[in-house]
DNA sequence: ATCCTTGCAAAACGTTTGCACCTCA
DNA sequence: TGAGGTGCAAACGTTTTGCAAGGAT
């Protein structure tokens, strides 16, 4: 594959500061911690059925804030929690949410894939060893001048991970 | 999991063009393209029995410059060439190869993982549809700085990847 | 001669799908 | 009631592994 590589800096992508009045993208209000009842609202909102499984597993997503969780990991969370819901519809739940933005895929290495309950704009950091993701506010990073992109393509998304690793490790 | 997280900026990311002598962890000189018989010594350096294999797949990966390549595209590569190696230990090789520091594994998404015969600093355009990667000189990208970091841990990398999309998609 | 490496096929892993049954509006 | 959702088990694509046979020093 042939690809012409002008690097002339010129898009330059400015880093907003997560103020929760900008977010973009966020049909519902999910900043604060979800009630019950208000997972009706954010699943009506996003023409989504509220049914018991999505219920279910929107309560565990929205109702304790910023997370970041593997499919398995909200199912084994649905099971504790005596929550009937299937890893399959786990899945399919997961994937639902984030075509409508509720959510977020996050790109770590590693098979899994990681779903963030935050989707505005921000960065990682990915602790090796134990395989947490954890929040960078966008502000914290400011990326100065990117080269020019090829002709007929636009920047969709810039994201940073931060790996870290332990100290002499 | 609770996290400490105090976002006064501490760290700072220095970003280092991508100057061929100041590279670091690459044991032996894969800038230019390297001839069959570089190969061997590269292997050596690393402390890997040249074998037919490992010499072909080497040879493969270093010899055109920069790539970026799955084990299922290299093996394709392979087999065009009539270059006898199994998919295995196509695999094998491409682990082994970045356990030593001759590649760099690349997260994007999506299920494939990408090898970068590049170990220097530097960061990635990813282009949606056409799940290619180009490299973006680390010069070319400016991160300010860094919210602190969790005691005892330290920044292994920063990976920037600036996701590409067809203008108006 | 010894240890390392290979290839195959099978297993493992995370994820998706086909389809019969269920349920929400 | 009917469109849409769920659960199961099977299928899927990628990657790893166990093991017997082959190759490097």
């Amino acid at each position: 594959m042939k690809w012409p590589m002008e690097f002339r800096p010129q898009i330059s992508v400015s880093q907003v500061p997560a103020d929760p009045s900008t977010e973009r993208d966020t049909p519902v209000d999910k900043r604060n911690g979800c009630p019950w009842h208000d997972v009706v609202t954010l699943l009506r909102e996003v023409k989504l059925r509220p049914t018991r499984q999505r219920m279910a597993l929107g309560w565990l997503l929205f109702a304790k804030g910023d997370r970041h969780l593997t499919a398995e990991m909200l199912f084994e969370e649905a099971s504790i929690a005596r929550l009937p819901v299937s890893l399959a519809t786990g899945y399919k739940t997961l994937n639902q949410f984030t075509e409508v933005g509720l959510l977020r895929q996050v790109a770590v290495d590693g098979s899994k894939t990681y779903f963030d309950t935050n989707t505005s704009d921000h960065h990682h950091f990915f602790v090796e060893g134990q395989n947490a993701l954890v929040d960078i506010p966008s502000a914290s990073v400011t990326i100065g001048e990117l080269p020019q992109v090829l002709d007929g393509y636009e920047v969709a998304r810039v994201d940073v991970v931060v790996r870290l690793k332990r100290k002499g490790a």
